[in-house]
DNA sequence: TTTTAGTTGAGTATTTTAGTCGGTTTTGTA
DNA sequence: TACAAAACCGACTAAAATACTCAACTAAAA
């Protein structure tokens, strides 16, 4: 299965936009600069994004990317597809050719895997991660505490 | 997460295992010689199987490995634990620390995909694996034809 | 007309994966 | 006791994927 840094930094920069991009289209130098993935790496990111109609851009100054469509309507699965070429964790990429033609002892296996994984991610959309973020965030300076005993 | 060849040759590996191990000892060559894995890459793996618990060895002529315990005791996650160093996508492998030393935007997004994935392959065992493949068994023969008309 | 910012394609360094090779140790059997 | 089968071990290598850079270009606003 591909589940790489790739596939998260693309979650995370769309994140970033359904979160502060709700008037003005937002840059990926300002993306960039928030959740320090490199520029020019988030420009390969970007240019899957779009193809994928997932955003829109706006060229010159002023300029940047914006979601193509509501937080709510954007599902994690989407975005991760864009970006990695899939979410297939059998070995054929589904084709059921694995083992001279036909179908490996595991096959199936993977294949449920998959399915539900896949699942799993088409169920959350944006705007569930962008409200969970935000119902975490006020309770955020006691949640550090916790947090820094339970790293330790 | 990884999730590669390796996990799923050491699962393929352990179904052989569960399927012809019944009385005599498996050696790792008619593995091999069955699931199309190199010999030496089989050893390397069953080194860590061998040290994950799964199998024991019996050295000599006439040796080769068995299930440490019966197929219903051993789940799916578990091998490829052994063989992968883990089935966690978080960035931060769980620790939480992935921006500045706190959790990163998506964290807990990765870390539920984590616990879903793993859950998932917790809840099946070899043994499920065997009812599972000795149930298409009969039919086969009318597979191979639906099969080939398929894959072509 | 300058600057901001997206767009594109090629190229590179690093890491991971998959797999090899050469040897050793153990042990059953002839 | 010799031999052969098989596990055991560590180092090494090739290939692929990943993460990332760089340079040049285009569009648009100020």
């Amino acid at each position: 299965m591909k589940l790489t840094t790739r596939g998260r930094y693309a979650v995370t920069a769309m994140l970033d936009l359904a979160l502060h991009g709700r008037e003005k289209p937002i840059s990926l130098a300002d993306i960039s600069g928030r959740q320090e993935i490199s520029l020019s790496y988030l420009e390969q990111l970007f240019a899957k994004l779009r193809r994928g109609d997932l955003v829109t851009s706006v060229r010159g100054p002023g300029g940047g990317y914006r979601l193509a469509r509501s937080g709510g309507a954007i599902c994690v699965a989407e975005i991760i597809d864009a970006v990695d070429e899939s979410v297939d964790v059998t070995n054929c990429n589904g084709q059921g050719n694995c083992h001279h033609g036909e179908v490996c002892l595991t096959h199936h296996l993977w294949q449920d895997l998959s399915s539900q994984i896949h699942a799993f991610l088409s169920q959350i959309s944006l705007a569930d991660l962008v409200d969970r973020h935000e119902a975490r965030q006020p309770s955020s300076a006691a949640n550090d505490v916790i947090q820094q005993l339970v790293v330790r």
